[in-house]
DNA sequence: TAGATTGTTAATCGATTAACAATC
DNA sequence: TAGATTGTTAATCGATTAACAATC
């Protein structure tokens, strides 16, 4: 049977954002030998107001903390896990096995979330056969069909920008719900389908401007410590 | 004689991100032969409020737009050009040359936005020596000489979570006052320097997590077009 | 018990949007 | 001129923070 959570509003996009630096805290601090950890402590890393910490578990755990000893790490990282993966498939496709494409391949902080890139494709026929980083890149004719039968809904497009548009809309037409494009093109969408645009020289840009103007980034580091 | 603006408020976070958006559009339009735009034009591409586009480029263009007919495209893009590059050196060294440093070598867009990877970093003697896509590769040992020489002052660091500490250290001290972290590690760093973490696996837990929870992401599509 | 830490309600803050006068 | 588009002032909206009562 499944136990949803539908009660509880659904959370910020923000605090969302903040789920997996939570996680990755929590489970460093378990593998340190910890059992609980308080809002404070896990604040003070990641540089954000502990209330902040507070009203996001509050938002995605079920159980909560315990006044003086704080949250049980173990709970919470399971339920931090499990909302981030709720009602979601981990296995992801790529598409465009070139140097980005081929570099999230072997990327391994994936797998340390629950992903697993199951399959590449791409439309040049010298890679389709090959296996790289136990990934195997397939042709993008065999795209639908793969899609469809493993009920995929996770891809990467890390294909040229002027190829991206035809392969978003093949990527839909095959039943993908969410799309993770790094290529710097808008992409029309279905009003369901998730897509989110990673453009890393926008990101760049983005430290450098902040550099050149010198705009303070985010709060400030706090002053003295426990 | 250096001409600045510090008569203008400085710019919000989220305008500057958006500022390397625009940049990507506007060029477009040039490109396709206009010579004017407006803010509409640029709002519907986007998917932004049109108030919103003419309060960003109010901030960051010293001149504005013509009522009736626009903003001069030329103008605006060196304008925006100018701001998001102003009192910034272009020049970016990278430190980790394992598959995603070197794939972001290979990346063009950077080239697009002005920025150049002078020089790449690594531990690694098996690669040090080494040119790829025109990207010497150098020692750890080389670095701070480097930077100094060249003044540089942005870096990407591409390494391994458990040296990216050690190599901060080594980049703030070589006068380093920009950071893309790609590591998943909280960095400490003096109060004048700048570190973006960028982290690849907690985008996509992102992405998948509001997937499984249905958030609409942003605003809706407009509905109905000229 | 005393004290630390939680969860929540109200206040603050800043960004976005709406409304509208100015102007080419 | 008439009309489209700009720039700005006020209203809205939502996230963060502050304050504080609850509780282990």
């Amino acid at each position: 049977m499944k136990v949803q959570s539908p009660q509880k509003p659904p959370v910020s996009e923000q605090t969302l954002a903040r789920l997996p630096g939570y996680l990755l805290i929590l489970r460093r601090l378990l593998q340190e030998g910890n059992r609980e950890a308080s809002a404070a402590q896990v604040a003070r890393e990641l540089l954000v107001s502990p209330v902040l910490v507070r009203k996001d578990l509050a938002a995605v755990s079920r159980v909560g903390g315990k006044p003086k000893t704080g949250f049980d790490l173990a709970q919470l990282i399971g339920d931090i896990e499990h909302y981030l993966g709720a009602d979601t498939r981990r296995e992801v496709i790529l598409v465009g096995a070139g140097s980005l494409g081929c570099a999230l391949m072997s990327f391994s902080g994936f797998r340390d979330l629950g992903f697993r890139i199951v399959a590449a494709f791409d439309s040049d026929p010298a890679l389709t056969g090959l296996t790289l980083w136990d990934v195997p890149i397939l042709s993008m004719e065999q795209l639908p069909a793969f899609c469809r039968g493993l009920e995929i809904r996770l891809a990467i497009l890390t294909v040229p920008a002027r190829a991206a548009p035809s392969a978003a809309g093949l990527l839909i037409a095959s039943g993908i719900r969410a799309i993770w494009n790094f290529a710097p093109v808008h992409l029309d969408k279905p009003a369901d389908v998730l897509i989110k645009n990673e453009n890393l020289a926008a990101s760049l840009a983005l430290l450098a401007g902040r550099l050149g103007h010198h705009i303070p980034a985010g709060r400030p580091e706090k002053e003295g410590k426990a």
